[in-house]
Formats: structure tokens, sequence, C-alpha cells
DNA sequence: AAAAAAC
């Protein structure tokens, strides 16, 4: 408990201008060399230098040079300090590992981190860890159970994988003892495409060893009805229903599982997916199952449903929960009704404009019809992804995006969420997204590790309800809003069931904080120029909190 | 409040 005290120390002066350096400490040396040689890491972000694990990371790999690990560090010398800290706090905390402990305080060591994940990591050029990654890692690899809730690209994925694969150890195949048989980790994602590419994250962690991490589709469900095979597999990273089916067929046995992360926590909670991952969670029967949920936004709702699935939690929020990265720069552009919409965006591309760029529109057809009329138009490149495309269209929409080949990619909600296009500089929002979290993680495509992004959203006279809900968004992240849409009428049947929601919540500790949050971000809306203020002040209650 | 997504 006290361990966390100094995770939050170190994240309570996580704010805004803090938040968008820290964001871009997480660019890949590749694309970015110059940024992140500079960065002056420790400095702004105040991270307790034993968080800092990527730092040991480069060192581990070098044999761990003292001069090495400290040039880069400016809080070098507090780190004694610190030190201790940690270790008397690490006593406070149920030693689950049971590893007693040890004299070093490295991550690497303390966490015993395998050294082919360290080196793995470096190869990948993680530098520096963001925020979601430098507090929530700790935690994992403490055996916790975590709700982390972090803006959108800002590196989740790995804040969970890098703790599974280090609390695994090895691939199965080369541990002899007590690890039992069977799939010992499970990534849930709600669609095929993300599950894919944190399949593909995994992958890069895994090279060199023999871990045996499958993306489970109908194809691989297929070889594993051997359970000499299944006995094998190390890490499934699948979409609920697919896993769901194997398990009814009785082809898949989840009872070695010790690792469960909900990717997209909030959308694998809502009524369509949740009975599905209920089932998964209710066939994952080890008793030492850690449990953890991952998300930039997480409404009042499904913070409770997450919190009745996780043990004794530890909660943490980066920057602000339900709120867009300020380095997207949003607008909304009024364009009366449906038919106006195709000559605004045809105006649109007449001008010049930055490919690749992600068009969101509210159901299947109109996302093949809209691809269409825009080639037609003369617009090149422009390609299409929705659901109802076949398995391979998906796939080579997706390769041709990763590419570069898309310029213009028009797509529904299945691109929304989690799906990371570094190079998108922009998102149009052509039909109005349909919740204040579409909104959020639609525009998320852009703005992604720290660099900056343009989200622009058309609204009709239809739009005009929710219009607001939206601007308030806006507001939140730092864009600017126009007076008249400020001044619209509440949309009050909504806010009445939010309101309901919070009020039922406030006997569970963990839902009072909620509340109070909420409580707090209203407060901030009105205060207008005083908004930032608020901001500040309501992050490092937010950041690590005890629940239930 | 409603479409999309999951097999």
């Amino acid at each position: 408990m006290e361990a966390f005290q100094l995770l939050s120390r170190g994240g309570a002066r996580f704010h805004k201008q803090r938040f968008k350096s820290d964001v871009q400490l997480f660019t890949h040396a590749v694309t970015k060399p110059e940024k992140s040689v500079n960065a002056p890491v420790n400095q702004d972000s105040k991270l307790p230098p034993e968080l800092d694990f990527f730092k040991y990371a480069q060192g581990g790999r070098a044999k761990r040079k003292a001069g090495n690990t400290d040039s880069s560090s400016s809080s070098a010398p507090c780190r004694p300090d610190v030190r201790n800290k940690r270790r008397k706090t690490n006593h406070a905390t149920e030693d689950l590992d049971g590893n007693g402990d040890d004299g070093d305080d490295a991550p690497e060591d303390r966490y015993k981190i395998p050294h082919h994940l360290m080196s793995n990591l470096l190869d990948n050029h993680y530098k520096y860890p963001t925020g979601v990654q430098a507090h929530g890692m700790p935690i994992l690899l403490e055996r916790r159970d975590l709700a982390a809730i972090s803006p959108t690209g800002t590196g989740k994925t790995l804040s969970y994988l890098f703790p599974i694969m280090s609390l695994l150890e090895a691939p199965i195949s080369s541990l002899k003892g007590t690890e039992g048989n069977g799939v010992r980790a499970i990534v849930l994602a709600p669609t095929r495409e993300l599950a894919h590419q944190i399949y593909n994250e995994c992958l890069k962690l895994a090279v060199k060893r023999k871990w045996r991490v499958v993306l489970y589709s109908k194809a691989t469900a297929s070889t594993l009805r051997d359970k000499n095979a299944r006995d094998k597999v190390d890490i499934v990273i699948s979409t609920p229903l697919r896993l769901v089916a194997s398990i009814q067929e009785g082809n898949l046995d989840l009872n070695n599982v010790r690792h469960l992360v909900l990717d997209e926590a909030d959308r694998l909670l809502d009524s369509e997916f949740l009975a599905q991952v209920q089932e998964v969670i209710s066939t994952c029967t080890h008793p030492e199952i850690q449990k953890s949920v991952f998300s930039a936004t997480l409404p009042a709702g499904a913070e409770q449903l997450a919190m009745g699935i996780l043990r004794n939690p530890i909660r943490i929020v980066v920057g602000l929960k339900d709120t867009p990265l300020p380095l997207i720069s949003q607008t909304v552009t009024y364009v009366a009704d449906d038919a106006s919409k195709l000559p605004s965006l045809l105006t649109y591309f007449a001008q010049p404009y930055n490919p690749p760029l992600l068009i969101f529109t509210s159901t299947q057809p109109r996302a093949t019809s809209l691809a269409e009329e825009l080639t037609l138009n003369g617009i090149a490149n422009v390609d299409c992804l929705h659901a109802g495309m076949t398995k391979k269209e998906r796939d080579d929409a997706v390769s041709r995006m990763r590419r570069g080949e898309s310029w213009v990619m028009v797509s529904t909600e299945v691109m929304a969420r989690g799906m990371d296009f570094k190079g998108v500089r922009e998102v149009i929002n052509y039909d109005f997204p349909t919740s204040v979290q579409s909104y959020i993680h639609r525009i998320g495509r852009t703005g992604r590790a720290g660099r900056d992004g343009k989200a622009v959203t058309y609204f009709t006279d239809e739009d005009a309800p929710y219009l607001k809900s939206i601007a308030n968004v806006l507001l939140q992240s730092g864009s600017s809003v126009p007076d008249w849409i400020l001044k619209l009428p509440k949309p009050s049947k909504l806010k009445k069931k939010q309101m309901g929601k919070i009020k039922r919540a406030e006997t569970v500790n963990a839902a009072r904080k909620i509340g109070r949050n909420d409580a707090i971000k209203k407060r901030a809306m009105i205060a207008g120029s005083k908004r930032r203020k608020v901001k500040e002040l309501r992050a490092p209650e937010e950041l690590v909190s005890q629940s239930r």
C-alpha cells in the first residue's frame, strides 16, 4: 500500500505540460532520434529512478555500466532515499511471489526480469517509459490486480505485455516445474485487428525465445484441438467470442491461466460483450490469477463492473479519465444535413491535406459508399475497412494502411479503438460519434506517442442534442469551442442517468472517488478559464488510489 | 440512444 504512495509521488507532478513531454519520450529512437536523445526525462517527470525500467534495460544490456545509467538522470542524487523507502514498503505489500527479497534494487533484479525480455525491449528502441508504463508495470510485477486508465497512444499494450512475460519467466517448454499445463496468459480485445496488433507487439518481446504466442482464430483454434499442442501454449490473444466458442466446444481449458488482461475494458464490459467476457473469466479457475483492465475511457458503470472482477485492485489514472490528449487539436464543423456532408468533404479534399487520414462513418454501408464516392471524385488511394468485409479483405486493408499505401481510410467503429497507425495526422468524424467514449477513441487514432494530430467532427441538425457533451470534451482537452454551442441546453435525460449511477455507487469506496472526480470535472466545465488549474489539482488525487 | 463488433 505504501509502496504505491511512492508511485503516486512520482506521478503527482504529472500534469498537462509534463505529460506532453513524457509522452514524447515514448518516441521510438528509430523514427525521431534527435528527440529521444535529448529529452530531459527524469528532470521533467520526476520519475523515481527505480521505476525507470527502460533505462535499466539499456544498462542491463551494457552490463549496467555505472556511468551509463546515471549520466542521463538528473535525479540520481535522490536515489538512495527512494531506494530505502521502496525497500521498506516492499514488506508492507504482501510478498506474493515469495521471493523474499534481495540486495539489489534494479527493477530487473527486484522483479527477476528475464534478460532476453530486457534486451528485446532495448532492441525495439523503447527508451523511456510513459506514465502508464512507469506506474502500471511495477504494480503488475508485484502481482497485484490493476485498473489502468491512460489516454490513447500512451503505450498501454507494453504496460501489460512486459509484466506478463516477465512473470511467466520463460516459455513453458523450457520450464520444468510446477507451472502446470495449458495456457498461462490471456489478453482479450474487442476487435480482430486490435488482437492482431497486440499479437505483433507480443512477438517483438518474444524474439530469441521459444514463446508460443497464439493469435486465436478459427484456424489456430483447430490446430489446438489436440491437448498436447494446447499445453505448450504460453499466451493467447483473442476476441472474446472466439474464445467462448472454443470453451463451449470443450477444446480449450483455461484452468492454468495466471494472467488475464481486458484491453479496451469498457468496450469489453458493455452489454454485448459482457456475458462472453464473464464466461471467459469464470473458466479461468486458477486461484492465483492476476487480472487487469486497461482503457483510455472507463465510464462509472464499466468501472464498477471492472472493480467487481478484480481482486483488491490498484487503480491508476494517467492524465484525465475520459479526456483526449491536448496534443490533438479538435474542431467541430456544421454541415446542416447528411446531403451536405459529401460536398463539404470534397471541398476539404480540394485543399492540400496530410495523408494518411482516417474517416469514421456510422454504418458499414455508409463506409463502403463514401469510399466509392471519394474514389469516383478522383481522390487517390482510398480504402475501406469494416467488419462486414471478409477476414482477408480486412487484413489486406490493414496491411495497406501499415505500408502507407492507403491515403484515405474510411472505416466504422471497428477501427475506433486501439489501432496504432503511426502516421495518421488527422481524423475526420464524417458521422457524429454515438458516445463520448467513441469520440475519444476515434480521435485517439491520431496524436499517438507524443506526435500531434488533428480531429474534425461534422455535425448536422440531428446531432445537435449530443453536440454539447462532445463540446465539453473539447474544452476539457484544451481545444476551443464556439460560444453558442456551450449555450446549448443540456442533454438532460443523459445527465440525470449518469447522476443516478453516481449516487448509487456512493456506497462503495471505489465509486466515491468517481463521484468526486465527476464533481470536479463539472466544476471545471463551469470554471471556464480556470479549467486548467483545476485539472492540475485533480491529477495527483486521481493518479493512484486504492479500491475496495 | 444506437450502431458495430464478437463466431
